[in-house]
DNA sequence: TCCGAAAACTTTTTT
DNA sequence: AGTTTTCGGA
């Protein structure tokens, strides 16, 4: 492992940095808030940041990178593109975990160290309480007056011992008080939610200094993904452990793309991250997504959003013909929906785009629009993949299930065995196992042991897959086989989420459901796999569920629709959620209105017009129909 | 079974 | 905020 000068680095695996992201590489001095806004490239900057730190030795060991992201996948996604640039050597010291991850593994390692009562037990279980558990706990202690909305922000904010709060109302440290109580009901077996983590978390650091004079003396340099969506409770413990310190933060995000506040998040945590710590900001000013034409319109409308928005340059190339943005407008829900899958229809007929690159998205309800379009899309030879839909019989969504732990081994297998070459999954699968069998990676004799065991299996399924034709029933068999080889004990041991049989079980079953299903009238295993992984099908999903995904052309359903208007008459948030859909667009993007549908114009639809879209009359299935105004 | 009123629900993630 | 589901009384 060679240490270069900070002079002698330059980017990896990409051609150029902009001069802001460079900077924004090189500026270890001060705290950094970097925007990045669609498209810029966050994941890149973050990765060459991390190559910078760790290549240079401006991070040596035995100091480490902490990167803090909100979903389980983008943390994975980060580490694997840390990997590719800077190799498993340096990235073995890039700690990229959800925020909820990194509570809990400081939960797991101090929790003895939490004054009682507050001393979780060591098998403390994790829940998560529902929509309906806040209301029905107010009632059950005789608090019917008071709101679970406000009373879940009250868990989600004190601060510990409950004894020494104050509130205003004195009524909300008894709930609070009974609220805790009953977590802690049962000596022997702790039940927290992740909020409750989070505030233990909290507590635990204030009661014993040493404990973040620790992490920090591990962790010199912290990256935060998303910044834009840090809850209150996870801010508290960002200013807890590394306010005035030495530790350097780099808090990357867009606040035009601030769309959970609803569930929680600070609608200013970039003000107050500026306020708290001493920050530097730099703007990333490129848009590697969207092309020329597509950034003028994303720009205008993002102004709206915030005056101060810089203009991104464009660095996609246009490569489609005719319109690239408009409004389609429809009389009545039928034609709109007959109308919208016949122009899918010929422009994946006309080789435009693939099915999977043209995506369908929703403010709410996804699954109301799926059984809409179902019976027309099945009409055209088209296929939609509605990502938040559950499998019949199973008890997770299609979007968990492909993200799930047990999914991604079981598919790294299969794509092995039906395939002729797939070195990716080769090299995936060894590490998954070394980390599952306890194997050391840099025992050469235990990873020839492994190389060779994988090999059998590998020709096994291959000779199973030849003789046997894809069904219900040979899919289960071959997952039993698979999982017999993976071991579901040492997947249930080494993945914290599967402690449970129960949710091991949903993971499993659900698996096995949607490749079941995939399976349906299908000869070829290649095309079982390419079902399972929504290859060949137009994806619907709802825009919060988009974000951070891109795709070659978007079309986005109702937007006249009753939907559009905020829970909160004043708030931006459903104006930015709109934003987030434009961007995901690299060539073009297409919004439906419906006059049938109640006919109300949404404001966005007049901000889309002051953004210079067309408002057309919408392509027609029937063409001889008279067009709608 | 029908009616009007009230309650539930909408966008998500997390081991 | 608007839509859908559930509930209670006839």
């Amino acid at each position: 492992m060679v240490i270069i000068r900070t002079n002698d680095w330059s980017p990896k695996g990409v051609d150029t940095l902009e001069p802001a992201a460079l900077r924004a590489v090189q500026n270890n001095d001060e705290n950094l808030c970097v925007v990045a806004s669609a498209g810029a490239g966050k994941t890149e900057f973050l990765a060459q940041k991390a190559d910078y730190l760790l290549s240079t030795g401006l991070c040596r060991p035995p100091h480490r990178i902490l990167a803090i992201s909100f979903k389980a996948d983008a943390a994975r996604n980060l580490k694997e593109r840390v990997r590719e640039r800077c190799g498993p050597q340096f990235s073995s010291r890039f700690d990229s975990m959800t925020f909820d991850a990194f509570s809990k593994s400081l939960i797991d390692r101090f929790g003895p160290l939490i004054p009682a009562p507050y001393t979780p037990s060591a098998d403390y279980e994790i829940v998560f309480p529902g929509y309906r558990d806040w209301n029905d706990f107010l009632r059950k202690h005789g608090y019917p007056q008071l709101s679970g909305v406000t009373f879940q922000a009250a868990v989600a904010r004190c601060s510990l011992p409950i004894a020494n709060l104050n509130p205003e109302n004195p009524q909300w440290k008894e709930v609070l008080n009974l609220y805790w109580d009953e977590a802690y009901q049962d000596r022997g077996h702790t039940r927290l939610s992740f909020p409750m983590i989070n505030r233990l978390t909290n507590y635990v650091l204030t009661t014993d200094p040493r404990l973040s004079a620790a992490l920090r003396a591990t962790y010199p340099f912290v990256f935060l993904d998303e910044f834009q969506d840090t809850t209150y409770g996870q801010y508290a413990l960002l200013k807890r452990l590394f306010q005035k310190t030495d530790v350097r933060m780099t808090a990357v995000g867009d606040n035009k793309q601030r769309i959970m506040v609803w569930a929680g998040a600070m609608p200013n945590a970039f003000e107050s991250f500026e306020k708290d710590f001493d920050v530097a900001e730099e703007t990333l000013l490129s848009n590697w997504r969207s092309h020329p034409e597509l950034v003028d319109i994303q720009h205008a409308i993002a102004v709206t959003l915030e005056k101060s928005s810089a203009k991104p340059e464009a660095k996609r190339i246009k490569s489609v013909d005719g319109d690239v943005c408009a409004v389609w407008h429809y009389a009545d829900r039928e034609v709109e929906c007959e109308g919208v899958t016949r122009w899918i229809a010929d422009a994946i007929n006309a080789g435009e785009m693939a099915p999977e690159d043209c995506v369908i998205l929703i403010r709410n309800k996804p699954n109301d629009l799926e059984a809409e379009l179902n019976p027309i899309f099945e009409n055209a030879g088209l296929r939609l993949r509605n990502v938040a839909r559950t499998p019949e019989g199973a008890k997770i969504l299609i979007q968990d299930i492909l993200t799930e732990e047990l999914t991604v081994c079981v598919m790294a297998l299969l794509r092995l065995s039906a395939r002729s070459k797939s070195p990716d999954d080769w090299h995936m699968l060894i590490d998954r196992l070394s980390a599952l069998w306890g194997l050391n990676p840099d025992n050469e004799v235990e990873q020839d042991r492994l190389q060779d065991e994988l090999s059998g299996i590998v020709s096994d399924l291959r000779q199973f897959i030849k003789k046997t034709p894809p069904s219900a029933n040979s899919c289960n068999e071959i997952l039993q086989r698979m999982l017999n080889f993976i071991g579901e004990a040492e997947l249930r041991a080494t993945v914290p989420a599967y402690t449970r049989a129960m949710d091991y079980n949903r993971a499993r079953d659900g698996f096995r459901l949607l490749l079941a299903e995939s399976a349906e009238g299908q000869t070829d295993w290649l095309s079982v796999i390419d079902r399972f992984d929504g290859v060949g099908q137009i994806p619907l999903m709802s825009v919060h569920r988009s974000k951070g995904l891109e795709f070659h052309t978007v079309i986005f359903f109702g937007l006249d629709s009753g939907s559009w208007w905020s829970f909160k008459p004043d708030d931006s948030e459903e104006m930015r959620a709109f934003f987030v859909a434009f961007t995901r667009a690299k060539q073009r993007v297409f919004f439906t209105s419906c006059r049938g549908r109640g006919g109300r114009i949404s404001y966005i639809d007049e901000l889309v017009s002051n953004a210079g879209v067309a408002r057309v009359a919408g392509p027609r299935a029937d063409t001889l129909a008279s067009p709608a105004e």
